[in-house]
DNA sequence: TGGTAACCGAGACGGTACGTCGGGTCTTGGA
DNA sequence: TCCAAGACCCGACGTACCGTCTCGGTTACCA
């Protein structure tokens, strides 16, 4: 695999590169974020940036990853309700700032579009979160044997994206609030 | 603002296009899909596209409206978990269908990319099916008084979406039954 | 053939290019010269330049074809001598003005890379002048019979070139009129 | 100026580099002929050639200066039209020779494109062998006093280089003999 | 029933970005 | 210190589509 030597990769560059997509991705739509646009702003040749990943959806991927990552705490007080609560709230919470949500909008595209992107998209920024949640779920006492978590988490976070999607009703507290109510209903 | 005479439209072109539109996005991606290759694919020039379209993503509604539009009845047997299982497996099965699922595919990426297409799509293609559903949800005297019904409708939907999207599970009739079961518990 | 229809061709753009190129001709070199520039000169696209030329080449031999073709005119007073000095004396002053010699460096650089431009270049700039040469050397008494025309024209027209290109030596009227000199005792 | 000490110069990289160009421009056109592939035939850094040379011209110049540099012998059998017939001969044919004419062509592009190679190309290459015609001519008791011998040479050479650069004619033997037959009748 | 105004197909146009190529410079590691 | 290797910034390449704009030709309404 005749790929690029990563030892030689000029660090500067890589993180100018980041730094830039992400500025651009807060002042225009996903759909309008040009590689040119990037390297312009990021003071880089286009090449740097073709040599190194496959096109703007890589880039703004590699960008997201690198800021998250951190995040994957979950808190167990021994309260499931609140718990769940603190996490979804959090999560509604971001699909409501239009400024964060940009970048989650911009990942859904690419993930609709490319299937390679999506694994990682998948794997390296929505899965941490989601094995924290799940992981608090197992360990929860309430929850009645024999629920698929991977059904009970999808049944928490799926109705977010439904409703940010298709814009069909508000992003409240409250909103995440009855969602934990429901949720809990159906896995008690 | 002088919108173009509906009285001089050619149907024979209409129908081309939308013929056109819907053979390449079984052919291609989505962002593949261009509207020079619907017109000479439609045997029409550009501006006959322009003329009675914003672009690709109003003519690939269309062309989507005219297909669906129809199959909106929900049948009310009395039994509640029967209804929810033979809708919620079919919705699961046109996911799970490659060619299907392309289509939502590019209405999926074209509601996050553009508001006020994104507006139409939820309007003339899923609201009629999730109105069907709450319809069905409010008749029901299983249902807990008090839930939301737009919340419920998303509980049965989002998870579908959210499994789909980030390709976290199989979406298989089981899944729907399983899926179904929760939300019962829940509503309950 | 599907080249384009020159009957929708915008005359305006045309125009437009060719005089972009030859200003760009005159403030830089050659080799300098870009087809971007000159699209951006002219404020026109790329692709009107690339429909109807192969390159930077085409067009600057279209430039200069236009500017031409009206030159062609060689007197005959009855005096070779007089006649030959007239033209051989106006041949080394365009090569030994920078402005013009400009434009023949181009060419010549484009005849010795391009060989279907080497044809044209040869046919429509160059074959003009050395046939109306070749028709005032036919008709003069003067020249011996037996003289190959080709290589008469040749002996006037060759050593310039040499000197020109290789810059041996000033391209001035007293060279110009010892050249003749030196043709006439040759073809006598 | 702090240039490279040829000291320490790698001889066996010197002569990759100037054999690679000589092999690809055998191969291709001199336009089409790119550091970078001089570089990689040669199995050398770019840096190498960057650091010797100021660029592909400069190469390929250096790489002729030491093929030729020695045919510069030119026989004095006391016969001016032999001595003229052989060497002109053995010009023609070398244009007429596709192989030893992409050389020429090159150098003659790089001579129109860049004055500081054009005087070195002048210098090392054709000045040996015009001087050498020009003593012989200075030598030969049959051309008429007075005749500016830098002109008689031209006289020879230039027609070459005009029929080989226009394609106006056949480079044939007896079109050579036919030149010097007409530069004898005018330095007679 | 002939005029005229809109539609239509075709496709050229000014643009913007694409992804690639090569120029010439700079950096790294090894000899 | 030089070298191979090759990443880097840069700028141009030639292509693909965008959405707009003619251009004739064909409808289909209206006088």
């Amino acid at each position: 695999m005749p790929s690029p030597d990563p030892g030689r990769r000029n660090e500067r560059s890589r993180r100018a590169i980041l730094a830039a997509a992400l500025e651009l991705l807060g002042e225009t739509t996903y759909a309008e974020l040009t590689v040119e646009a990037i390297a312009a702003r990021a003071g880089v040749g286009k090449q740097t940036i073709y040599r190194w990943w496959r096109g703007k959806g890589a880039v703004i991927l590699d960008a997201l990853s690198e800021t998250a990552a951190t995040d994957v705490a979950l808190p167990d007080t021994g309260d499931l309700r609140a718990d769940l609560r603190a996490v979804i709230r959090a999560t509604v919470a971001e699909f409501a700032d239009p400024r964060l949500s940009a970048t989650t909008r911009a990942l859904t595209i690419e993930t609709l579009s490319d299937d390679a992107l999506a694994e990682q998209v998948r794997d390296r920024l929505l899965r941490p979160q989601l094995d924290a949640v799940k992981a608090r779920l197992r360990a929860a006492p309430e929850v009645r044997p024999g629920v698929d978590i991977d059904q009970a988490v999808e049944l928490l976070f799926g109705p977010i994206y439904h409703r940010w999607m298709l814009r069909t009703g508000p992003l409240t507290e409250s909103y995440a609030d009855g969602l934990v109510e429901l949720a809990l209903a159906a896995l008690r």
